[in-house]
RNA sequence: GGGCUGUUAGCUCAAUGGCAGAGCAGCGGACUCUUAAUCCGUUGGUUGAAGGUUCAAGUCCUUCACAGCCCA
C-alpha cells in the first residue's frame, strides 16, 4: 500500500491562545479582582430565572410592581451618576435594568459599574416602566454569572467583517439579530418538512454516511481510512444508493435529512457539505413526486413565512402549486430557437457553439445539451419550473422515457434565475440497463471524469432482487432556505460554513 | 482554475510616496429616567506575511496567505 502524503497540519495542537490584548488584560484584571473578593462567577453553576427578557416586556401590565429574576448578556451600559442603566440580552430578547443608588447603594452600584459589556449576568427585582415608558427592572440584587474576557464589536456598526462573521459565528450571532432570525427559520423549516413526510406516511432512515463505495451523485468524494478494516472509507456524496436498497427491502415510503459531502470547489452556492432531503416512494412515477415537491414546498413556506408569495433577490416569487411544467428539450427550443433532439454528438457541439456555450472536449450529447440548458435556459428561470426529461447520459440512474430512451423520466426545480432546488426521477429499476449504465460511468471515469460514479455490484444484486417501479427526490434544503430566508449565499444559511485556514496574527 | 477588489487600534472606517488618525468600546472625571445617553480628559498600532524600489512605503513593485465579488 502506498503511504499518505505527509498530510498538512493547519490545526496548531500545542499552539497558546493569542496573547491578551489590552482591552483583555483589563478584563481579566476585573476578574482577579473580583476573585481576591471571594466573588468568582466562573463557580456559579445556575440561576434561577423567573422569566424571559420578552416576557417580562409582553406580560408588563401583569408583572407590574411584583419581582422577577432575568439572566443574560450585557449589550449596553449608561450609566448616569447616581444611577445606570442597562440593556440585558437573551434569547427571546431584551429588557433593560435601572441600577439606582437607592435600592442597591453605593458599593453595590460601583461593582455593577465595572462589569463589561458581554459579562453574563443574572438580575433579580421590581418590574417597573421609566419615565420614557421602557419596561425596566428596578435591580435589588444582580450577580455575575460569567465574565466576558473579550471586547464585544462596536454598538452600532456592529460586527459586518464577512470572514470573521463565520469564523466567529457566536460573535455573529450575539450581535446581529438578522443572522439569529435566518436561523431560527431553517431550523423551523426542517422541522415542517419532517412534518409534512411524517403526515404522509414516510419514515426517516439514517443510512452510511461512510461508504466503501461512494455512489448516487456525479461528485468527487472525500476520502478517509479505517484503522480496524484497514479500507478505505468516503464520506458519502448521496444517500441515494441505499435508500433505493431500504426500498428493495420493502419500505415503501422512505427519507433521509442529513449531510453530503462533495471535495469540490467553495462559492456563494457550494459548501463541502450540505444538507439533502432525500425521499423514495414506492409505485408513483416522477409525475407523482412533482405534485408532491410543490405541495412540500408550498407548505413549507405557507407554516414557515405565513405565505406562499414570497421575494428572492428582488424578484417576487409564486410558490403556490401548480409550477410550471416544461421539457428540457422546449426550454431550449424557446430561448435559442435551436433543436437539440435527434441531432448527432457533432452537431450538437456545433450548435452549442454557435450559441458560444463553451464545452470540454470529451463530452457526450447528454453533457453538451445539458450544459447549454445551464447557460441559456436555467436563468431565466425565476418562477418555480419543473424542467423534464434530462439526457440518459447524465442520468445513470433514472428510468428511460418508453418513447425516447435518449431521455430519461427525470426532472429538475429551479427558482430564482439560480436556485436548482430539486432533482428527481422515476428511479431506473432494470439492474440489465443499470449495469450498463454503470459500465457506461465506468468508461468516462477510464477518461479521466473523476466525477463519474463506480460501479457498485451490490447495488446491482439489490436489484436483480427487484426494486418496485418508485419515483425519488432530493432537496438541498441549504437553497430551499436561502430561498425562503432571500440571501444569496450559502455561507449565510450554513452555521460553520468551511472556510481556509485562519491566517495567525503573530 | 482565471480576473478584479480588499486586509490599518477590540469593532466600524480615514490617511497626494512625507509626523498613522477618527467614531464606538476601554480608562479617569461630571451627571438620579437613560436608551447610538450627554459633557471634559485620556490609553491603545510590527498598517495580513515575506522580499524589493526609494532619502522616505499603509500608499509603488514581486511572491505568499486569507476573504469578497465576477467568470469558467
Amino acid at each position: 500500500m502506498i503511504h499518505p502524503a505527509p498530510r498538512m497540519t493547519f490545526h496548531a495542537s500545542f499552539r497558546m491562545s493569542e496573547p491578551f490584548s489590552d482591552l483583555m488584560q483589563q478584563r481579566l484584571q476585573k476578574l482577579q479582582h473580583l476573585r481576591a473578593q471571594g466573588i468568582d462567577p466562573f463557580s456559579i453553576t445556575r440561576y434561577d430565572r423567573t422569566h424571559t427578557a420578552r416576557e417580562v416586556v409582553a406580560q408588563f401590565d401583569n408583572l407590574a410592581g411584583q419581582t422577577a429574576a432575568v439572566a443574560g448578556r450585557l449589550m449596553a451600559k449608561r450609566m448616569m451618576g447616581k444611577g445606570t442603566f442597562a440593556d440585558l440580552h437573551d434569547e427571546s430578547g431584551k429588557v433593560q435594568l435601572l441600577l439606582s443608588l437607592d435600592v442597591v447603594g453605593a458599593e453595590r452600584l460601583a461593582l455593577f459599574n465595572t462589569f463589561d459589556l458581554g459579562d453574563i449576568v443574572g438580575a433579580r427585582g421590581k418590574v417597573i416602566k421609566t419615565r420614557r415608558g421602557e419596561v425596566s427592572i428596578e435591580v435589588a440584587d444582580f450577580q455575575l454569572l460569567a465574565k466576558s474576557l473579550r471586547p464585544l464589536p462596536e454598538k452600532w456598526h456592529g460586527l459586518t467583517n464577512v470572514e470573521t462573521r463565520y469564523r466567529q459565528r457566536y460573535v455573529d450571532l450575539m450581535v446581529n439579530p438578522d443572522v439569529r432570525r435566518i436561523f431560527r427559520l431553517r431550523s423551523r423549516i426542517i422541522s415542517a418538512m419532517r412534518r409534512f413526510l411524517d403526515e404522509r406516511g414516510f419514515m426517516e432512515v439514517e443510512t452510511p454516511m461512510m461508504q466503501p463505495i461512494p455512489g448516487g451523485a456525479t461528485a468527487r468524494p472525500f476520502i478517509t481510512h479505517h484503522n480496524a478494516l484497514n479500507m478505505d472509507l468516503f464520506l458519502r456524496v448521496a444517500p441515494e444508493l441505499y435508500l433505493k436498497r431500504l426500498t428493495v427491502g420493502g419500505f415503501e415510503k422512505v427519507y433521509e435529512i442529513n449531510r453530503n459531502f462533495r471535495n469540490e470547489g467553495i462559492d456563494t452556492k457550494h459548501n463541502p457539505e450540505f444538507t439533502m432531503l432525500e425521499l423514495y416512494w414506492a409505485y408513483v412515477d416522477y409525475h407523482d413526486i412533482m405534485h408532491l415537491t410543490e405541495e412540500m414546498i408550498a407548505a413549507i413556506a405557507q407554516e414557515v413565512l405565513g405565505t406562499t408569495r414570497i421575494t428572492y433577490q428582488g424578484h417576487p416569487i409564486e410558490l403556490a402549486p401548480p409550477w410550471r411544467r416544461l421539457p428540457l428539450l422546449e426550454g431550449i427550443r424557446q430561448q435559442t430557437g435551436l433543436d437539440f433532439s435527434e441531432v448527432s454528438v457533432d452537431k450538437a457541439r456545433k450548435m452549442a457553439e454557435s450559441l458560444n456555450v463553451a464545452l470540454h472536449p470529451g463530452w457526450n450529447w447528454g453533457q453538451i445539451v445539458q450544459e447549454v440548458f445551464e447557460k441559456k435556459v436555467e436563468p431565466t428561470l425565476i418562477q418555480p419550473t419543473f424542467i423534464l426529461d434530462f439526457p440518459t447520459d447524465v442520468s445513470p440512474l433514472a428510468k428511460r422515457k418508453a418513447d425516447n430512451p435518449q431521455l430519461v423520466y427525470r426532472f429538475e426545480a429551479f427558482v430564482g434565475g439560480e436556485l436548482e432546488i430539486a432533482n428527481a426521477f422515476s428511479e431506473l429499476n432494470d439492474p440489465l440497463d443499470q449495469e450498463e449504465r454503470f459500465r457506461a460511468q465506468a468508461r468516462q471515469r477510464a477518461a479521466g471524469d473523476e466525477e463519474a460514479m463506480e460501479y457498485d455490484t451490490d447495488f446491482i444484486r439489490a436489484l436483480q432482487y427487484g426494486l418496485p417501479p418508485c419515483g425519488g427526490l432530493g432537496v438541498g434544503i441549504d437553497r430551499l432556505v436561502m430561498l425562503l430566508t432571500d440571501v444569496n449565499s450559502i455561507r449565510e444559511v450554513i452555521l460553520f460554513p468551511q472556510l481556509g485556514p485562519e491566517r495567525e496574527k503573530d
